[in-house]
DNA sequence: GCCTTTAATGACCGAAGAGTCATTAAAGGC
DNA sequence: GCCTTTAATGACTCTTCGGTCATTAAAGGC
């Protein structure tokens, strides 16, 4: 063995966070069960026992990955709150922001975690939709409710009009998680926002005649 | 024991049948991994023995499973092949469709399976990006491009438009098989296809002004 | 009613992997 | 430089569960 390389170093501060990352990696690719934990200690450059330290258990340690991908999803609600910018743009200032986030959070790989373990994790499931979709699709149908009092867009159950609205965008992430890993062709989500974002503006369009 | 009760039956024929149906209720709950035999066997009515005189290995009962979910899925390619129907007429017949069809089938809980298993069993994924999901969105956007030639909707990627009219069908299924059980409000699903369908095809409409 | 065939059982085995703990060594105070 | 503290190790235990197989008994032919 080398002299002058110690066989680990002592970092409390960092580990968790790298536990964390580590763990996340882990998990998107294999599901809970199916994840070992010397997986995820090698992967974060450390021993099995170590993650002890930190961690009381592997179901402690997913709890701690799932949760921590649902902070930084508060700030849309601001945008949604404002008043004063005409309905469209605003709903392409929200669709363009989505798109950021998918493409820096990850999120595809949380949401099919969060699906995936809903029966085994309901707890999960529960924060997840009271914290994240239950706001957002709350914040989104005020903002639908608002511009229809406006005259904006057309009337209709607003909650139904913002799974209209989502639900592709969604569908797109999910699309890029499961089939394009496997030899299905790439999806450029940025073109798919564009595109859904005019088709479904166009069809919340008030006075657009419905066809038939 | 009761003299006349048998303590087993020999029903070579129903078996398989039964013991997928099983497998299938317990995998969609607990997920491949954490699936346990014993509890298919149990709610098949058998012993964990007599699943190996069907089925090599518990992947190959959990592909019999995945690919069972598969076939009943092809009328809707000949559905969307009439020529002679108004678009809108048609889509509205493919959306209900689509509606019973998850009804029937438990589509949701397949989705969720085939989502959160994809990087386990990729020839899972593959299989059903081929034969389930590719070909019904290949049919539809076959659909909507003979559509666009005739005027009856505004032009763009058919394949793009496919996902904003398929998207929120997928979100709503995932919301009742993810956030319903966990206490969230139970979503209508005729409901959401309804007006859905009036919103995307009032924005594929020809013509319809987009906002702004 | 016996005999053959084979569906079905359930006790068992072995591997895998979650969780433990006695031991080691890095860090830092003095 | 020594000593204390504590981060980190990795060999170990113990449980769970997929898979096996010798044994049992139902079904059906003769």
């Amino acid at each position: 063995m080398q002299a002058g390389s110690p066989k680990w170093r002592r970092r409390a501060e960092a580990r968790p966070g790298e536990i964390v990352q580590a763990a996340f990696d882990v998990f998107a690719e294999k599901g809970f069960a199916a994840a070992k934990l010397d997986d995820i200690a090698a992967r974060a450059g450390i021993s099995k026992g170590a993650l002890y330290l930190y961690f009381e258990t592997k179901e402690d340690l997913f709890r701690a990955v799932v949760r921590e991908a649902v902070v930084p999803n508060l700030d849309m609600e601001q945008v949604l709150a404002q008043t004063t910018v005409p309905f469209p743009d605003l709903m392409r200032i929200v669709l363009a922001r989505m798109g950021q986030m998918i493409g820096k959070t990850r999120l595809g790989a949380v949401a099919k975690l969060v699906i995936g373990e809903s029966r085994n994790f309901p707890e999960l499931a529960r924060v997840w939709h009271d914290e994240v979709v239950s706001r957002a699709l709350g914040a989104l149908s005020t903002a639908l409710a608002k511009a229809q009092v406006r005259g904006e867009i057309r009337l209709g159950d607003p909650r139904l009009q913002a799974f209209s609205i989502m639900g592709p965008i969604l569908m797109g992430v999910i699309w890029q998680e499961t089939f394009t890993p496997v030899g299905a062709p790439a999806l450029d989500l940025e073109l798919l926002i564009s595109a859904h974002g005019d088709t479904v503006l166009a069809g919340l369009a008030p006075r657009a005649g419905v066809l038939k």
